[in-house]
DNA sequence: TGACAATGTCACCAGTCGGTGATATTTATT
DNA sequence: AATAAATATCACCGACTGGTGACATTGTCA
């Protein structure tokens, strides 16, 4: 065997799959460590410890990679977190109850996430690889939804229209909650404001369902 | 030799205060052409024609020329707007009839104001001189607001978390729809979309008053 | 073994960025 | 008229950006 010579500099890994994750992966701690204004190809490459070049020749540049990396994360509530767990279970709520569960748990889904986060803020401003990628994931995901649990509801309103505000105001209250302490005399860095905030939820919910 | 460039360049008013005025001025143009990204120190001072020093010397840097900025501009919609006009008919209005005024006017409002969009936009995800500022005078504006016109009222639901919910909410859905057309089965790019948006705050207005 | 493609490294390009020190020009004061 | 202060211009710095062509190393197959 040749000397591996591993002493100059980066272990050569000569595995292309492996350094596509790794570019992967770094895109991912580049966004969590200086968000989307820091993400170039040049700070992947120097996360990843690899030369800026492999971005181009495997995913034919930044925005390619973006891409990929937006096909194999985790970014949204799935139904099982969505639902609370049981989906059987969940069908047979009340619309009231299958709404309220939804906006609790989609509150608690992308508060967990801050690399989602990031990407709803820089969503709300631009449109790239990822952004697009993130939001017919999530458009896709909110139609399933509908179509499984609440079509076959009757009411009055515009159920539809109706998550949008609601589903909109939380998205927008947690990025803002990142550098923005007060909202409309809501404290978003106190849990008491989020406690104030996931009860509004509910009243408006209520009321509105009831609304025949 | 000396071949210096005789009128081909500025009209080097020798006035500061006009030119603390011009620079004021690019940063909105530049805001307005380029968005939040484009901004900086060298774009404006071209964008104003003026040597990118003087920058430093009126303002202190960028930040404190954003700070001027904030200052000047015209980024939120008024009393006036916000009551449609009459100050004292507004007062005599229902809780009801209050709230789905406030509603539709402030959508409108922000509507009609796309460098409060790119702004907002951009306060999603970062922090600077200027979104402080805007910070600072939507949230007096609001509490303010508040005050005047609907802390007398009586009501058994949070009105602020529902507001900041339902505020929340347009402001995402307003600043979405520059960039993307679908949200939640909404189609932000068409006006039918922003009626059905419209019509949904007002249901859930009226259905959150009547709980009591 | 030799040939060759796959894989990874390196050096360099032109452009932009924020920032600064030196200098030129105009205006106001004496 | 002489001088000083205010105002505006210019040239340059180091650092970073996205991007590319040339080169070095490795593994595979004939």
């Amino acid at each position: 065997m040749t000397s591996k010579s591993p002493e100059k500099n980066s272990p050569q890994t000569r595995n292309s799959e492996a350094t596509r994750r790794v570019l992967i992966k770094a895109v991912g701690e580049v966004l969590a460590e200086k968000g989307f204004a820091g993400l170039g190809v040049n700070a992947v490459a120097r996360q990843a410890n690899v030369d800026k070049v492999l971005i181009y020749r495997y995913f034919d540049g930044l925005p390619g990679l973006m891409k990929a990396f937006g096909q194999e994360g985790d970014f949204w509530p799935s139904f099982q977190e969505l639902t609370g767990g049981d989906l059987e279970n969940f069908r047979l709520l009340s619309l009231e109850d299958k709404l309220i569960s939804l906006g609790r748990n989609f509150l608690k889904g992308i508060r967990a996430r801050p690399l989602t986060q990031e990407i709803m803020a820089w969503e709300t401003g631009h449109r790239n690889k990822l952004t697009e990628e993130l939001e017919n994931l999530r458009e896709a995901q909110m139609l399933r939804f509908y179509e499984e649990f609440l079509s076959t509801e009757k009411t009055d309103i515009d159920l539809m229209a109706v998550t949008a505000i609601i589903g909109g105001g939380l998205s927008y209250l947690v990025c803002r909650s990142r550098h923005t302490r007060w909202y409309n005399g809501v404290d978003l860095k106190d849990e008491e404001g989020w406690t104030r905030i996931e009860t509004a939820v509910e009243q408006i919910i209520k009321a509105a369902v009831q609304t025949k």
